[in-house]
RNA sequence: GCCGGAGUGGCGGAAUGGUAGACGCGCACGACUCAAAAUCGUGUUCCGAAAGGGGUGGAGGUUCGAGUCCUCUCUCCGGCACCA
């Protein structure tokens, strides 16, 4: 018989799969739909790590099982290609980022492509490409017609040393990331996005969606909403100070006013307590923040840590024991978010250029749709400039235009958008149909599409990492439920379910970088192992949420495994409806001769599908390995038996199973076929092993039908040898029975 | 400091309050082989020859019974960090 040949098998299933377009989602389907989301990948220079498939390899799991339920999946992929790495790169060797951008997502795509992934590649998008970022753009520009999007004057990294802009990843431990040079703060205008505006809705949205409690509770933190109350303090008589406090109750024991460095107006002066009608002093510090609240703070020393060491400190009265206030009496019920709004432009060549113009007459104007996309010119060097300009300031042509509302003279914005810009829409780019996506951008044009939208937002089911809960996981939220509140998307929420993977680490527990030198690339593991045993050691290896080192000696468990399912095909002699051997039997006798074969299926068939469920792709696999192990040791095996051990094992390894299935004789491809179902009533065998405790410690064992009672089973666990030797002259004072699992003898 | 999460064999890890260590790696022995690899079989928590005893970071507690629940505590990982 043939042996095991992952490599011939994989190339030949993997083009023949392409072929029939099997994972191709049908617009026409009656079938539910099923939206299955992977944050889609940033296209580095590095190629495709171990660690990189983990998330693919749990989605395609979990939304291949969903076609075998008959659902009509979406599992779409696509590239986040601006950003940083791309752009200094270019800087290095003078590339243009384009052609760097494609060779890497060329090399990303082979990789992703040899594990035999069920994305639908015919709906694959990509950030840098004109016809996407058009798309983002006009969001920007609805941004901006809703007052959204704003310019204002914000301090931004910069490196003296290089003279450029950085982006806040770029700064380590208050250096340049480059130069180690220290970074300074320069103000420089920026456009912004009003996400604080949505503070209440990111919050209050996340009691509807299914989320890790721990990403709702980091999501809480970051927004940081708190409740209390702004308090006037009269200053001189003419003058007042407000202060943002949650304890307003505390007003009493208010002894002195802090405000923060910057604003010194009050500094020194006195002002009076409102509760008491004392003076109290006015003092600076820096542990009050310029930019939370209202910049000044009442010091209660009595109620506060850090206002009792600050009173200390400068000798302040302190007022132990004080009257409470009422929560409005001197003040006004306020609502603070930690929240910031979003620093939305970077002074980058790699990005979506912002499609507004300025106008010394008209102002800040905004291209209007026919003008889209506003494409990214081509420079020759992608340094930024001295003046921390992005480089697109140094091409006059592309910058001096004229100005769309009164055609007079004007310069373009030079700024670019972050690289979250492009990811933070992505999931609705899957849905557009393709006449949509390259069409013109309008209004009427997004419209047709809406109704896609409607067929397939939200998204299902998202795993991604943590590091992306309080930025891309939060942004796009935003991005959607601002979409939604003018009439452009159907659902509030983008993401119906979130959960998170682990990130694989090289082995010594670091974290696999270039750098390090200690990348495992997925092309020499395919080579030497295959993908199905990649995939299946990916998944097996611990569980999915959790960080995990990569041990490559632990990789020939799940191939010899697949060896061994391959390996029973030559075990395979009957049907349960055969009656070769057994006569005419039909299914329910078989089942009395092979009772513990019967259970063992359906509890096969149940724990593996509801382990798909929960992420417990590791147990999934320990499960099927039970089962193919007792197949193993049969004499022979019922191809009932063995289809329903392949189409489990379907999701996992994908290739395999399609190989000996089509073996089989069957034409048609083992993933369009229907998902295994479990027998409530078989879960349970006739016969069970009952175990026996004398004062909580196993003493012996009985077999017996499950059905037994109460009554027959403690007296059969009595009358054991054994329990007889323990019990030896005690009184049994009490005996515990778990029906047909447990019994407890509990002796003076 | 605050908020999350986690501590179980040589290793990765399993265990709705009910036989702790499933499954896999590794290791040992055996079979096959001239030999090796592969494969198959048996064994593998610790102490002990055995009988038996101990054992899920540590100390208590609840319970017939605790890795699991409660109290205190130690260590590690992640996030936020003078947010009034």
């Amino acid at each position: 018989m043939k042996e095991y040949n992952p490599k011939e098998i994989e190339d030949k299933w993997q083009k023949e799969w392409e072929k029939s377009g099997i994972y191709k989602i049908d617009d026409n389907s009656d079938n539910p739909k099923y939206y299955s989301l992977i944050e889609f990948p940033y296209p580095s220079g590095d190629g495709l790590h171990v660690g990189h498939p983990r998330p693919y390899i749990g989605l395609d799991i979990v939304s291949r099982k969903r076609r075998m339920q008959g659902y009509n999946v979406l599992y779409p992929i696509g590239w986040d290609a601006f950003g940083l790495p791309t752009e200094n790169y270019a800087i290095k060797t003078g590339k243009n980022p384009r052609k760097v951008t494609k060779e890497n997502t060329d090399t990303f795509k082979r990789q992703i492509q040899s594990l035999g992934i069920s994305f639908d590649w015919s709906r694959e998008i990509n950030t840098t490409d004109p016809k996407y970022y058009k798309w983002t753009q006009w969001i920007f520009l609805k941004f901006l017609e809703h007052g959204l999007a704003y310019k204002a004057k914000m301090p931004i990294n910069w490196c003296p040393k290089d003279k450029i802009g950085l982006a806040n990843e770029e700064v380590v431990d208050g250096k340049c990331e480059r130069c180690g040079m220290e970074v300074v703060q320069k103000e420089k205008e920026q456009w912004m996005l009003a996400i604080t505006k949505y503070a209440d809705k990111l919050l209050s949205g996340l009691d509807t969606v299914d989320y890790p409690e721990r990403v709702k509770i980091q999501q809480r933190n970051w927004i940081g909403k708190s409740e209390g109350a702004e308090i006037s303090f009269e200053v001189d008589k003419s003058e007042s100070l407000k202060v943002f406090t949650t304890r307003p109750d505390t007003i009493f024991g208010a002894t002195f006013l802090v405000v923060a460095g910057k604003v010194d107006r009050f500094t020194g002066k006195y002002a009076i307590n409102p509760a008491t009608e004392e003076k109290i002093p006015v003092w600076e510090a820096e542990y009050v923040l310029a930019d939370y609240g209202t910049g000044a703070i009442m010091g209660v020393p009595a109620d506060d840590e850090r206002d009792m060491e600050f009173a200390k400190k400068n000798n302040l009265p302190i007022v132990t024991e004080y009257k409470k206030a009422g929560f409005e009496d001197f003040g006004t019920k306020v609502v603070k978010y930690k929240l910031r709004d979003w620093v939305f432009s970077r002074q980058r060549y790699w990005g979506e250029p912002i499609p507004v113009v300025h106008c010394d007459k008209c102002g800040t104007v905004p291209l209007p749709e026919s003008e889209l996309p506003l494409l990214l010119p081509e420079v020759k060097n992608y340094q930024p400039t001295d003046t921390g300009e992005s480089p697109l300031a140094t091409i006059e042509e592309w910058v001096n235009t004229t100005c769309p509302t009164c055609g007079g003279m004007a310069k373009r914005e030079t700024d670019t958008m972050p690289n979250w810009a492009g990811s933070s829409w992505y999931f609705l780019a899957y849905l557009f149909n393709k006449e949509g996506f390259e069409g013109p951008v309008s209004i009427e044009n997004w419209k047709l599409q809406i109704k896609n939208f409607r067929h397939f937002m939200p998204v299902d089911w998202y795993n991604g990492g943590m590091e992306h809960t309080v930025l891309h996981l939060l942004y796009s939220r935003f991005w959607n439920k601002f979409l939604f509140d003018i009439g452009l998307v159907p659902a509030s929420e983008p993401y119906k379910k979130r959960t998170s993977h682990g990130i694989i680490l090289a082995e010594g527990g670091e974290k696999m970088s270039k750098s390090k030198g200690n990348v495992i690339n997925p092309d020499s593991i395919v080579e030497r192992f295959g993908a199905d045993t990649l995939r299946l050691y990916e998944m097996f290896m611990g569980p999915f949420e959790q960080a995990i080192e990569w041990n490559e000696s632990s990789l020939i468990g799940p191939r010899r495994f697949l060896e061994r399912v391959w390996k029973l095909k030559e075990k395979l002699a009957l049907t349960k409806s055969s009656d070769v051997s057994f006569g005419k039997h039909d299914q329910t006798s078989l089942d009395k001769v092979f009772p513990f074969a019967t259970t063992l299926l359906n509890q096969t068939i149940k724990k593996v599908s509801e382990d798909i469920e929960t992420l417990g792709f590791n147990t999934a696999i320990s499960t099927l390995m039970i089962f193919a192990n007792d197949l193993d040791r049969r004499e022979k095996v019922f191809k009932e038996d063995y289809e329903t051990l392949l189409k489990l094992l379907a999701p996992f390894a994908p290739h395999m199973t399609e190989e000996i299935w089509s073996g089989l004789g069957h034409t048609s491809s083992i993933h369009r076929e229907q998902w295994p179902e479990f027998d409530e009533t078989k879960l349970v065998s006739d016969e069970v092993i009952i175990v026996v405790q004398v004062n909580g410690k196993v003493r012996g064992q009985f077999s017996a039908l499950s059905s037994i009672n109460e009554k027959d089973a403690v007296g059969v666990a009595k009358n054991l040898l054994e329990i007889q030797k323990w019990i030896g002259d005690k009184t049994v004072q009490k005996s515990v029975y778990v029906p047909a699992k447990l019994v407890n003898f509990v002796t003076d």
